[in-house]
RNA sequence: GGAGAGGUGACCGAGUGGCCGAAGGUGCUCGCCUGGAAAGCGGGUGUACCGCAAGGUACCGAGGGUUCGAAUCCCUCCCUCUCCGCCA
C-alpha cells in the first residue's frame, strides 16, 4: 500500500509513475474519496467532542432533573453522529478498498518499458552451453530415464502436474538440501517451516488479495489459500508486529511446494517442469532498515546467483522494466538460466525489493532504539532457487550424448556419491 | 466432534456504567546512590487519524446493540487454551 500522505500531496508524480506499469491509473476518484472522508471525520469528530464533554457534565451533576434538556440535546447528537459515522464507514472502506488496489510505485532507475521485452540485462555468467549434438529437452529427458512421470501426474491431478521417481526424486531433494545448507551457512539465513495454507490478511499482507484472487488455489471451509510462494507466510511472520530495530536485518529462508493456477497462462509451457500448478521453490525473504534495502537487494541477489555458480549452469540478470515489475515491487531484478533445448533464457529467480509496500499493508513496523517512534520495515524477496526449474536446467544443461545426465559435483555428496543418472 | 475457560499496553495482570488510555508489576530508559556494579530511591515509557497550530478523535479480539455516557451490560462472529473423543 502507498502512504496516504504521499499519495495526496504527490498525485500527479503516484499517477505518472503508476502509470509507468502500462495501464492507465485514474486516481481522480481518490482525491473525492479522500476530501470526502476528511470532512466526515471533521464533522463527526467535532460533535464527538461535544458529546463527550456534555456527557462528564451530566456525570457529575447529581440532580438529573437538571440536565434532562441536555440529554435530550445529545440524543439527537449521537443520532447524527451515527449518520456521520456510517457514511464515513462507507468512504473509508472505498478508499482502502482502492488503496489496495494501487500497485507500487517502480524505483525511478527502473527502465521505462511495457513488457519482457523492454527488461536490461545486466551481467551475464558463463557461455550457453555447447554441447556438440542435438539437445533433448528435460521432458524428454525425464521420461527416457524413467526418472520424471508426466502422464501418471495428470492421471492422479491433471494437467500441470508432475511427478518423479527414484534418481530424480532425489535429484530434487538434493537440489533444495543444498540450496537450504548454502543460505543457512555461517548463520546468512534462518531456517523455516510455514503453514503451506493461509488466511486473507496474510494474502491481503503481500499483496497477493485483493486483486489476484484468480490466480490463487482457494478453499471455502475453512476460507484458506494455498501459497503460490513462501513469500506469504514467511514475510507475514512478522505481521502486525513492532521489530527491535538492533535485530535487523532479519534473513528467513525457506522451502515449499508452490501452488499456482496459471489461470492467464493458457497454452504457454504446458510440456515440462517450467509451468507447472505445483512445484518446489526456496525462498529468501528480509526485513530490513529502509536505508539498507539497496544494498540488501544486492547481497540478495548475489545469494541467488550463488547457487548457479555451485551448479555452473550459465545464466543472466535482468532489471525488470516498469511494464514487467510485479504488483507489490519496486525494484526487481531477474536471474534467467540457459536452457539448451529451448536455446533461450528462462527465469529462475526473481529477486524484488518492496520498499515500505508490504510493511504498510501487513504492519511491520520497527524501533530503531528503546523510546523511538516505530517506522516500516522494507521487505525483499527472491527465489534462490526455483527448484523445478533447477532441476530443468540440471538435466537439460549436464545431458550427454548417450542419454545420461552427469551429476554437478557439489550435489554428488546429496546424491550417495553417483556422477550420473542413467 | 463434545464440554468448559478466556481474549486488556513490549510482557504479566487489575478493572462490572461516568473520577479509565486504563491501577500495580516486569521490561526498557534517564537520574541519584557507588571506586565500579548489584540492591535501593526518584522520573519517563502506546498507536493511528484529523488539524498550520492549540488541540481533538478513536482504539481494552472484531462487528452490531442499549445508554446522555461502554474496557465494563446485551447479541453475533473470530481466535486461543484445558479436558474428553478421534488421529500422523
Amino acid at each position: 500500500m502507498l502512504d496516504l500522505k504521499f499519495l495526496r500531496e504527490n498525485l500527479d508524480e503516484v499517477e505518472r509513475r503508476l502509470n509507468s506499469r502500462g495501464g492507465t491509473v485514474d486516481l481522480s476518484d481518490f482525491r473525492s474519496l479522500d476530501d470526502k472522508r476528511r470532512a466526515l471525520l471533521s464533522e463527526a469528530e467535532t460533535l464527538k467532542a461535544e458529546r463527550n464533554q456534555v456527557s462528564a457534565l451530566i456525570g457529575k451533576t447529581k440532580d438529573k432533573s437538571q440536565v434532562q434538556g441536555e440529554i435530550a440535546r445529545m440524543k439527537d447528537v449521537s443520532a447524527r453522529i451515527k449518520e456521520l459515522d456510517e457514511e464515513l464507514r462507507h468512504v473509508e472502506e472505498s478508499l482502502k478498498g482502492l488503496m489496495l488496489t494501487l500497485p507500487n510505485l517502480p524505483d525511478e532507475v527502473c527502465p521505462i518499458g511495457k513488457s519482457e521485452e523492454d527488461n536490461l540485462e545486466v551481467s551475464t555468467w558463463g557461455e550457453p552451453t555447447q554441447l556438440g549434438f542435438e539437445p533433448k529437452a528435460h521432458w524428454d529427458i525425464g521420461e527416457d530415464l524413467d526418472i520424471i512421470d508426466f502422464e501418471r501426474a495428470t492421471k492422479i491431478a491433471g494437467a500441470r502436474f508432475s511427478l518423479s521417481k527414484g534418481a530424480g526424486a532425489r535429484l530434487e531433494r538434493a537440489l533444495f538440501n543444498f540450496m537450504l545448507d548454502t543460505h543457512t551457512a555461517e548463520d546468512k539465513y534462518t531456517e523455516v517451516q510455514t503453514p503451506l495454507m493461509v488466511n486473507r490478511d496474510t494474502m491481503t499482507g503481500t499483496g497477493q488479495l485483493p486483486k489476484f484472487e484468480a490466480d490463487l488455489f482457494h478453499m471455502d471451509d475453512p476460507d484458506y489459500f494455498l501459497i503460490p510462494t513462501a513469500e506469504v507466510p514467511v514475510t507475514n511472520i512478522f505481521r502486525d508486529e513492532i521489530l527491535d530495530g538492533t535485530q535487523l536485518p532479519i534473513c528467513y529462508t525457506a522451502h515449499t511446494p508452490c501452488f499456482r493456477k496459471e489461470a492467464g497462462a493458457h497454452g504457454r509451457d504446458t510440456r515440462g517442469l517450467i509451468r507447472q500448478h505445483q512445484f518446489n521453490k526456496v525462498e529468501l525473504v528480509k526485513f530490513v532498515r529502509p536505508e539498507d534495502s539497496d544494498a540488501e537487494l544486492e547481497k540478495l541477489l548475489a545469494d541467488a546467483e550463488g547457487i548457479l555458480q555451485a551448479l555452473k549452469l550459465p545464466y543472466r540478470v535482468v532489471d525488470l522494466c516498469t511494464g514487467d515489475i510485479g504488483f507489490s515491487a519496486a525494484r526487481t531484478f531477474d536471474i534467467e538460466v540457459w536452457l539448451p533445448a529451448q536455446q533461450a533464457y528462462r527465469e529462475i529467480s526473481s529477486c524484488s525489493n518492496f520498499r515500505d509496500f508490504q510493511a504498510r499493508r501487513a504492519s511491520i513496523r520497527f524501533r530503531r532504539e528503546a523510546g523511538s517512534k516505530p517506522e516500516f520495515v522494507h521487505t525483499l524477496n527472491g527465489s534462490g532457487l526455483a527448484v523445478g526449474r533447477t532441476l530443468v536446467a540440471v538435466l537439460e544443461n549436464y545431458q550427454q550424448e548417450d542419454g545420461s545426465v552427469v551429476i554437478p559435483e557439489v550435489l554428488r555428496t546429496y546424491m550417495g556419491g553417483i556422477e550420473k543418472i542413467g
